[in-house]
DNA sequence: TAGATTGTTAATCGATTAACAATC
DNA sequence: TAGATTGTTAATCGATTAACAATC
């Protein structure tokens, strides 16, 4: 398991299959979930539940399915939230200002949530020492060492998208190897480091496709 | 073309490309641009380049490649957006504070993007009345008569998650056809209603499989 | 014309679904 | 035990890549 062949389409399943766990583990009375229900409430196929599961190993139970405490424990683990992720942050313009606060609150309502926004950056000194938050605003210059200070995983990049490749070389080179950017550009980066993108317009431009039938 | 078997992968690429395009036709003295070097900047082959462009028509000449002008207004056709598209919010917490300026500030600067947020709504009468830049906050009652009076064609949708449905299920009788969900819950919609998801947490999530090697 | 590049067909690759023996 | 459901293999489906004749 942890083999480089699990595909990213399996990857990006866990988290929703996490999710519906979470939940599920609230209500009344439910120890187990069958790969039907989990799917259901996933939506996706309870075939494709069991395929996606076994890459890892044996959760089940046949003729029961699976309970829900060890496969969310099995799941946090796979996915490393069985430890606290820290997370920085760069450019505390209105979206990154937003997407922090959201991160904060996220960590506070739900113990169980592990990855935690610990650091803000920004290049504009007018910014430094405000808060968002607890969490206080700090120069861009001090990324290198907080990284390391920390012990920061993951980026959230908010800046402009003129200055987002820029700000990836730096953070690349810091050693960070997780990258979630929020800036409408495609970053290059080393083939270890992995971005997830987030691009709004991109989102409603493919929308428009479907809106005249 | 328009044939619903045109897939979602294939869509998904195309503001990609119109944005490659809108990035060159800035350039000086670039008039074409082949599928090679289109692909390149897109991220993508150049034998699927060709490939999705084709599923809409033939906008390249042989030996040269594709005209950027004419290649960005069949785009732009192809995508719904020769034509202005009106987008409303829903819940202007801190995110859909952020993705109202954000999407506001992008319509201001570029003229050729053509999603434009006209209207925002909130449950808080707290709220009602009050701006966001030039854009007044309406009371959530106002919907249905608001999609009506603006043309409203998607809505983005920011509430918190224990009313995503609700608000959703609200969305779809008011005759909407797309929503660009933020709220971190599966909207079940019915299947002429098109949903595209955003959420934070579970790229984040993902993110962090990636962490221990 | 010669070189470049399209549009398209066939081959490959990968992901999802269907089916079912194993077993709780 | 009988019914339910897993884990897994084989079949299917769909998306991407390779190759190349057509042609600018």
């Amino acid at each position: 398991m942890r083999w480089s062949k699990i595909s990213d389409a399996v990857v990006r399943r866990l988290p929703v299959y996490l999710r519906v766990l979470e939940i599920a583990s609230r209500e009344e009375g439910k120890i187990s979930l069958s790969s039907q229900e989990l799917g259901e409430r996933a939506g996706v196929a309870s075939a494709l539940v069991r395929k996606d599961l076994a890459w890892f190993g044996e959760f089940g139970k046949q003729g029961v399915g699976y309970r829900i405490s060890y496969l969310q424990e099995e799941l946090r683990r796979i996915l490393n939230l069985d430890r606290e992720v820290r997370v920085g942050l760069i450019g505390v313009g209105s979206l990154g200002h937003a997407l922090a606060r959201y991160n904060i609150a996220r960590s506070l309502d739900n113990e169980a949530y592990r990855t935690r926004l610990v650091a803000l950056f920004d290049n504009d000194a007018a910014k430094w020492g405000e808060h968002v938050d607890h969490l206080e605003i700090l120069p861009m210059d001090s990324l290198e060492d907080k990284v390391q200070e920390l012990g920061l995983e993951m980026i959230i990049v908010t800046v402009p998208a003129q200055y987002a490749q820029a700000v990836a070389n730096r953070i690349v080179k810091s050693g960070i190897r997780a990258i979630l950017n929020f800036a409408p550009t495609k970053l290059v980066v080393p083939p270890e480091v992995r971005v997830s993108n987030s691009d709004v317009s991109l989102e409603l431009q493919r929308l428009a496709y479907y809106l005249k039938v």
